[in-house]
RNA sequence: GCCCCGGUAGUGUAGCGGUCUAUCAUCCGAGCCUGUCGAGCUCGGGACUCGGGUCCGAAUCCCGACCGGGGCGCCA
């Protein structure tokens, strides 16, 4: 058997190893040396275990403990024993140590120490600081949400789809795109899979999801805005209004918090995070009853003005007082607020309104969509209201020519959903190695 | 892009014109200790972002650069 197999996890160890000898490997997390005896933390992937020499047993290893660096990475080799001392109920009392790796110090970054550290020095370190137990959860439990939501759309007919990242032209402001050199010509980063997924609704995949990186260029330094994100867009066709739509995205969001209560329950212990479960149907607060709200929490805001970051956060503050809810939808936004949206579709007895939808988390915006203009009379007109050339959209609205159902979808902010989820103060706690405005590296 | 705030040992901080050969914690090094797990004890080590200026004197005040934090706009 390979060495990577032979090692057994410290929560693979049972009662049934005790006497017997097993080899573990990880890091040296601390180590405390008390003249005679030593107690070496061992940290590996999930969790702690306790090494333990003695002098008197083996000078020699006894005296390589003693002088390894914290954060170097060792194998053990030795006998489970149960003890009342440690933490875990065991301990292993080692017959041989393999030292793989020794850390320089001093650490860029404390894993244990008893001082903080800021997310910047944290960034700038991030494998140090993945280390932890804590920040890794962060990372698990959105693994566990994306796992959820994927098995949820997979269960309802949802194909999942991959559409380029190297694209000619942006579905929204050209003002966002990063443009980078594509051999002798220029090209964007996407900013959205927008084309390409309502592109799709004219093949025959009427219901598909996409999980992949969106690029932005905005220039925007806030804890909410990073320039690579993780954008979860799902369309599906044949819906009648945005109806439909708001019923995936909800699908959507209880899925993914289910799936986190019931697969990362030590991860929501780690954070202290307390994730109750969310009550279907979500809330459907009308973007002008949402005025209104906003403006009975004192806040100055107009019909048809937008309402601005602290009118979501007012009115998430209201919705969680009023109705005991964390998860809503702010519907039917008017034209006048969506008019960049070109491809949104407008009511037909109502053309100043459209059935567009934000879903927001405790006052944070998360899914943003809506039924879309399916006519291409119609939706020509209204890019040509954004004065937008529709030669260079070409691809696009040829798919609108030759039999387009109707369709919607929505964009997923995966991030914000986490970041929400866990209550993190930093949409950057929630991406591994993120990108914005002033970070490129690592 | 706009508006506030801040940059002091590896990390996190105190100090905000002279008493700073700069505080505390953590950390690192040497030593003592056979049950530690926020170990304890003794000794030692390590820092004022950079460039101008004001002043008898600058970590401290002013200007600029660079870097960072927060808010707004915009958005996922």
């Amino acid at each position: 058997m390979p060495q990577w197999q032979h090692i057994t996890y410290s929560n693979q160890i049972t009662t049934e190893h005790y006497g017997k000898q097993i080899t573990v490997g990880g890091w040296v997390q601390d180590l405390r040396n008390l003249g005679g005896i030593s107690f070496l933390q061992l940290r590996d992937r999930e969790g702690v275990i306790q090494i333990t020499s003695l002098k008197k047993k083996n000078k020699e290893l006894f005296e390589l403990v003693a002088s390894l660096p914290r954060e170097s990475v060792v194998l053990v080799t030795g006998m489970v024993k149960e003890s009342k001392e440690a933490r875990a109920g065991f301990e292993i009392l080692p017959d041989r140590i393999d030292v793989l790796n020794r850390a320089e110090a001093p650490l860029p970054l404390g894993v244990v120490d008893k001082v903080g550290a800021d997310l910047d020095t944290r960034l700038n370190n991030r494998f140090m600081d993945l280390r932890k137990e804590e920040v890794r959860a962060v990372f698990q439990v959105e693994a566990k949400a994306v796992e959820g939501i994927r098995q949820f759309l997979l269960g309802n007919g949802f194909v999942e789809v991959h559409t380029p990242k190297i694209v000619a032209a942006g579905a929204e402001g050209g003002s966002t795109l990063f443009p980078i050199k594509y051999f002798d010509r220029n090209a964007y980063l996407a900013q959205s899979p927008q084309l390409y997924k309502q592109n799709l609704m004219a093949t025959g995949f009427d219901r598909i999801f996409e999980v992949a990186h969106a690029y932005r260029a905005e220039a925007s330094d806030t804890i909410r805005h990073i320039a690579e994100f993780i954008s979860l867009d799902v369309e599906l066709a044949f819906i009648e209004s945005s109806e439909d739509i708001m019923a995936v995205a909800e699908g959507i969001a209880v899925a993914g918090i289910e799936h986190v209560r019931a697969h990362a329950q030590k991860e929501l212990e780690i954070l202290g995070a307390k994730l109750e479960s969310p009550s279907a149907p979500f809330p459907r607060v009308k973007y002008k009853d949402a005025v209104e709200i906003v403006k009975g929490q004192g806040m100055r805001i107009e019909h048809g003005e937008d309402l601005g970051t602290e009118g979501e956060k007012a009115l998430g503050e209201y919705m969680k007082r009023e109705k005991q809810c964390e998860l809503y939808f702010i519907t039917e936004f008017p034209t006048s607020l969506k008019r960049g949206t070109f491809y949104a579709k407008r009511f037909d007895d109502d053309p100043e309104t459209t059935g567009y939808f934000d879903l927001d988390y405790r006052g944070q915006e998360i899914v943003s969509g809506g039924q879309r203009e399916h006519r291409y009379a119609v939706l020509t007109e209204q890019m040509r209201e954004n004065n937008l050339n529709l030669e260079s959209f070409d691809f696009y609205l040829k798919g609108f020519r030759f039999g387009m159902p109707p369709h919607g979808g929505f964009g997923f902010g995966v991030e914000r959903y986490v970041q929400k989820m866990l209550g993190l103060s930093n949409i950057r706690e929630a991406v591994l190695y993120p990108r914005d405005r002033a970070r490129l590296v690592p």
